[in-house]
DNA sequence: ACAATACATAAGTGAAGACTTATTTGTTGG
DNA sequence: CCAACAAATAAGTCTTCACTTATGTATTGT
């Protein structure tokens, strides 16, 4: 039994073809639940699901207006993901730097 | 039945927080198995498996060298899902962009 | 050659997860 | 108000998956 982690619910919510789909779509605007359940070959519950899955992830927002309830992309909600990926992607730049500093020196 | 692109196998890989684990040991340095099954809580066949698993999804790498297997990163494993995120960033910083140009306008 | 070491594969198990249908909860138009 | 629509939640099913133990496959040292 241990919490998940933002990062790790970001990844596991990325991780469904379903899921990023429906996040893929709403990157081209604002959607409601019908819509997307209108897009996309599953019911509504399952629509519904996936989104309360990104939600709890930080990487989509719920507003409701009326019956429907739209939901929108969250800016920031990839940082957990960009941060881990340049982690260790500077960690390979440092290696690459290290390497040419070495070439460097060996020039001399 | 449904064949899973690169990319989908990339997200599911590191989906699984003893699969980044393994992965992140493996950005601070080549290991072999052994040593992987040493540094974690989980049996030589499942991180065999994961490897199998990284290496399947193109974030890993394995060399024999005598009875040791030794994996490292691939260089430009996680590039599908660098790709991915910029695409949307992308999304995202050109409607900022469009918005700031609109802001300009609105100034003249 | 063979015992030992390192790793991979096989097979089984229990938990998590992605769906479904059925129902409940909000919210409005008539 | 209430019939109808929109979305969320409940409950059940079937699959996937992360592990385990057991066994197979390479590759050495002696």
């Amino acid at each position: 039994m241990q919490i998940d982690s933002l990062e790790n619910k970001v990844f596991l919510a990325l991780a469904d073809p379903s899921r990023r789909a429906i996040f893929e779509s709403l990157t081209r605007g604002e959607a409601a639940v019908k819509d997307l359940t209108a897009q996309f070959d599953i019911s509504q519950p399952a629509v519904s699901q996936h989104l309360a899955n990104l939600k709890e992830a930080g990487l989509v927002r719920g507003r409701r207006e009326g019956r429907h309830v739209y939901y929108r992309v969250e800016p920031d909600g990839l940082k957990p993901l960009v941060d881990w990926i340049t982690h260790y992607r500077a960690f390979w730049i440092d290696r690459v730097d290290r390497l040419e500093q070495l070439l460097d020196g060996m020039d001399e």
